[in-house]
DNA sequence: TGTACATCAGTGAACGCGCGTTCACTGATGTAC
DNA sequence: TGTACATCAGTGAACGCGCGTTCACTGATGTAC
């Protein structure tokens, strides 16, 4: 293997802005083509990049640095995702369900990049998290508040719902993404019904004795499903 | 850092299986201990059992031989906590939930080994994976089609349905595992709401208008909460 | 317009390190006679 | 019971490699006069 003639023009004075978006899309890159954090080698960035290993420095503190700034940027692309997918949508319920879609679509469209930013041990400073918090999360958070708000979800704290419902969606992203061997059929029809009986589960929590281990539930489903039939 | 001295005796002829055995659980220990996965070298092994590095190969082909077999290990450890869970339950709707519960219990009490086996780029072979998918698995799996037999979900085919509760499980878990600094309270109770949601999801699935943006279900939840106010 | 100079983005060579793995070996264990 | 020998679990030293990072440097860019 030869070592990439550094093609690339020197940025002018104060331009190092331009590398150091190329250096971030570059481990991008080798994300999606390796499928393998492990291939990240600050040389293996910089040849990508088309620059020798000690310029990233230039750029970014160290390894970790970069990688923050890796999942930085894949935190923003989520939230274009998924802002996206609210905007979009009409009721708050089916905001939410088009949020999660929205999401497991963005994971497995991005397997490795999901995979080093949301799971990976998290050495991602305080920032980054905020990042996530701030952005993707908050649109989830606000639909909640909207379902409550409407009367769809019982009056409570909408936070841990919202948390709940996160869990749902990375749940098919993450399972998905590690055992792809699994037959999980098409993985947005899978996601969608995953993602329905969470929804379901929210619109009628509340609403049966919960003490009887769910025999109050099941007798007016069973009920119910003799009735349609 | 001194070498550890090789205090441990030469075992007996054709007893290597004890050395084995040892290895898996210094690797366990090492996980548990430092909570990386890449702590893991094979020198950092040996000197935990107390043997020189080249013993490993005595045992295992190479690194990858060895991780595969801790991932089974770990598995075997998840089969035994939710066939318990099984064991103690009654109605099969709770005992979806009591192996809900177990399985994320185990998971963030054995955090990074949950890691290794369930979160990592799978390079465990077909063999491994058949291990979780006979053995934890199929408990899941069973207790599905004892809910659809005995009327509580609708009758359709459980491996979907078994699918995505593991997945309403493994969000929990890998998420909170990924990102323990969010404010999940109480992970217990979370989990026990999370999978609360999914399985009343599933009881009531097919229970009403799915073609109506949730109209229907939601106009019934609202006159059933104000009838209960 | 032309020249001397300061700046600083990027270079090239090297560092020390820990890794997975190999190979010829040693010496305790167990066996055959 | 005693001795010679085969076995093979575990050793010690070494291999080549790619890694993150450093440091003194170079030379194109832009500026001051």
């Amino acid at each position: 293997m030869t070592r990439a003639a550094p093609t690339r023009r020197r940025s002018p004075r104060g331009g190092g802005e331009q590398l150091r978006e190329d250096i971030v899309e570059a481990v991008k890159q080798l994300l999606r083509e390796t499928d393998d954090v492990d291939a990240i080698s600050i040389r293996a960035v910089a040849q990508r990049v088309g620059v020798t290993a000690p310029s990233i420095y230039l750029h970014f503190a160290d390894k970790e640095a970069l990688l923050d700034a890796v999942v930085a940027d894949v935190f923003a692309g989520l939230d274009a995702a998924i802002s996206a997918a609210t905007a979009r949508s009409t009721t708050p319920v089916a905001c939410v369900l088009a949020q999660g879609l929205a999401y497991v679509q963005f994971a497995v469209d991005h397997r490795e990049h999901y995979r080093v930013a949301l799971m990976q041990p998290s050495n991602d400073t305080a920032v980054v998290d905020d990042v996530l918090r701030d952005c993707a999360f908050a649109y989830l958070h606000r639909a909640v508040e909207e379902c409550i708000e409407g009367g769809f979800f019982a009056d409570t704290d909408p936070l841990p719902i919202a948390l709940e419902l996160w869990s749902a969606a990375h749940g098919v992203a993450s399972l998905v993404i590690a055992k792809p061997q699994l037959p999980w059929g098409d993985v947005e029809a899978f996601a969608r019904s995953a993602l329905n009986a969470a929804l379901l589960g929210h619109l009628v929590d509340g609403l049966f004795d919960e003490d009887d281990d769910y025999a109050a539930v099941a007798a007016w489903a069973r009920k119910r499903r003799n009735a349609l039939r």
